[in-house]
DNA sequence: TGAACATATGATAATATATTCATATGAACA
DNA sequence: TGTTCATATGAATATATTATCATATGTTCA
């Protein structure tokens, strides 16, 4: 069960365990998920986003940054807006399986 | 983008967004991915999971029922012990779909 | 260049969450 | 029946997280 006094549990290591923790944070949050959902359109900027979800400027770029570094979603410029979108197929596929299990 | 006045992102509805925060809160914690990713093996009881994932059984038996409660595990009880097991398949395409994005 | 717009960020306060400790509950068996 | 083993639970503390406010940064265009 250990590997050089590091806790692994099978093949995952100590390590590897923190950073799903940390992925699944990231859908841990109402309005987290709702940008994720909300991108399931496509690339939006910002204001839109603020629009769709009806939360403030602020709070939504904090969610975002935290998103962007968890790579679930990838930003470029665009005159003067940021436009985001979904930087991962699983996003998709995470949520849709979180849907399955509520939905029974 | 309103339904009787409530939030509702296409077919999504609020109550739904925190239904599912609420269950990937579940595995936004390192404690409680251990004892899931533990019961990947099959049913064990609470001081078998205590001893894999090194963790008191106090810690172990709070979470244990997060976990149920969420019915992503269930009990019954043998003798003196009770044991444990997933209750949900989505469980592990939950982190094998999670593995996949941090092994990028 | 500077005004207007879009987005990011730091600090703070409010809230939520996890672990620990002490103790309770419940089953088994001598 | 009462002692032991296994698990659950309530309270308290420590820590993490989120939204808000104020302000900073960066872009466009007159």
């Amino acid at each position: 069960m250990h590997k050089k006094d590091e806790y692994m549990l099978r093949d995952l290591s100590e390590v590897e365990l923190l950073e799903l923790a940390d992925l699944f944070k990231m859908f841990a949050d109402s309005t987290r998920i709702k940008i994720l959902y909300d991108l399931f359109d496509g690339e939006k900027n910002v204001t839109e986003i603020c629009e769709d979800i009806e939360m403030n400027q602020s709070a939504v770029s904090h969610q975002l940054k935290a998103l962007k570094t968890a790579k679930l979603i990838r930003s470029r410029r665009e005159g003067k807006s940021i436009k985001y979108s979904l930087d991962d197929d699983h996003v998709k596929t995470i949520i849709a399986m979180g849907k399955e299990h509520i939905e029974e």
